[in-house]
DNA sequence: CTAATAGTGTCTATTAGACAGTATGTT
DNA sequence: AACATACTGTCTAATAGACACTATTAG
């Protein structure tokens, strides 16, 4: 054996175990507006996701997260940085790690295990067009009785749809394992990604400040309430509402008119 | 370029990034009692982890957390498991994902991501001895002011010391990035991972049922409310907190007598 | 009896849910 | 005026916090 560290690491060889690859996928979540044909009625509030396709093999032509290998001299947590400055050109997105998946199968060329990671954008930050492999998706996500998830994306133009069946890892725990049993088109396992963080964002809603991330600088509590009930997937009362974000938010003197109807005052966010 | 999946797939170069190696680390908790030398008083209940002394470079001689390479063949989620056989020697203990941990000088031996992961056990189902070279260290965790944890572990003849502090990753989350200010004599990242389970742990307590993964079969209210105490680090009001369990039990119609005081019935885990 | 824990009753404070009502812009 | 949303008042229901009280054993 070896008498000191040094020693042990000079004749260390780290070939002695087969390595493999490790990439990260993010996860970017934003929220549209969906005009309505009613000059008075309030446009409907959507979540989307970025996706990008893949111009090459495998998965060629299929929708998948944006992504990519971890480099051998990059931190872990700075690997999604970098990939969603490429995306977005912006630096400083909400990014929290969701899950790593490492079946051995998810990656039809080698072993891969893939961290995956959510960010929180606030679209109007996008100054510039996204480059054109990649489009966003709106999300509608329908959660059926047996615990059986059926999501549909669209960008207008292509329609991806999956469905997944949750099961209950343990009966003390709110952890489920995921199956995907319909996927017409995504890649890797990035459906159930995509569930993981819609379910991460949807829990913690409504104990962080998270949502935050995705509104503009000054916003009326119409519009964040709507965006509150289209993660957490129900109406909420205004009442209730409005005692609760009001500890969260700061009233200014702004309003916003010409919708229509009644102004509404701008409020920005109030950290604690 | 390529004209199938199956032909890019043949002529793949899996080499062509630098591979790295997977390992997973196990924070393996439990309960346990220390004895109080008056014969009326109930003992005390204290957390405790299980730790693997190292025999070998890197960290030779120091104390860590359960943990080995995930094989090129392996699930992830195999991995832990398999572990957790060969230290513990029982299946089927509660098992969950902590976090994946990359810094790029983790290991000094090479480029090593880890996914850890967190465990709760009932130490009576336990049988045999565990082996020599590992030990059960008993927790006491003190959060000061500015966000700094003191974390002591002690397996009655070894100290293990380490101070954390916790910073705050963005205003709006709840989650930390940690610094180890000091630390004397345990391996790795380990105290992190230490750390983010005892979070994890004190979370989910409230909102899921997973204590009882800690619990015998059979056990007092009592006892229960200690080990609640023990986990969240403070005391609860006895009223409030059979309200709450009183849904998550069962009393059965044994009792357990001879404490030195008032017998108390004996409970089980109810799930719904 | 005493020390110690087991277990309960009840008041109060806080928060969530529900609903109805008033207010005010645009067309 | 009509519509749509903005915003508030208030009642009720449910829950959490606090405290005091009774019950029961081993020694």
């Amino acid at each position: 054996m070896y008498n000191s560290e040094e020693e042990f690491l000079k004749n260390y060889n780290p070939d002695d175990f087969e390595k493999l690859s490790m990439t990260v996928d993010i996860l970017i979540i934003s929220v549209s507006s969906e005009e309505t044909d009613n000059y008075r009625k309030t446009d409907k509030k959507k979540m989307s996701v970025l996706l990008v396709k893949r111009d090459n093999y495998p998965f060629k032509d299929k929708w998948c997260l944006p992504g990519g290998f971890v480099d051998i001299n990059e931190e872990l947590d700075e690997a999604p940085k970098r990939i969603l400055k490429r995306e977005t050109n912006i630096d400083n997105i909400y990014l929290e790690q969701l899950y790593t998946f490492g079946s051995i199968k998810r990656d039809p060329r080698m072993r891969v295990i893939s961290t995956s990671y959510m960010a929180l954008i606030d679209k109007n930050r996008l100054k510039q067009t996204i480059n054109g492999n990649s489009s966003w998706f709106d999300i509608s996500l329908l959660e059926e009785k047996n615990n059986i998830v059926d999501i549909v994306l669209s960008n207008g133009i292509e329609t991806i749809k999956f469905k997944i069946e949750k099961k209950l890892k343990d009966k003390t725990t709110d952890r489920y394992s995921f199956k995907v049993l319909e996927n017409n088109s995504i890649a890797f396992d990035h459906p159930l990604v995509i569930l993981s963080g819609l379910e991460r964002l949807r829990n913690k809603i409504e104990y962080t400040d998270i949502v935050f991330n995705m509104m503009p600088e000054l916003f009326t509590l119409g519009e964040l309430q709507q965006v509150y009930e289209v993660i957490l997937g129900k109406k909420l009362l205004d009442p209730a509402f409005r005692r609760i974000i009001a500890k969260k938010t700061i009233k200014t003197n702004k309003m916003k008119t010409g919708e229509g109807h009644r102004p509404s005052s701008l409020f920005k966010y109030k950290s604690n």
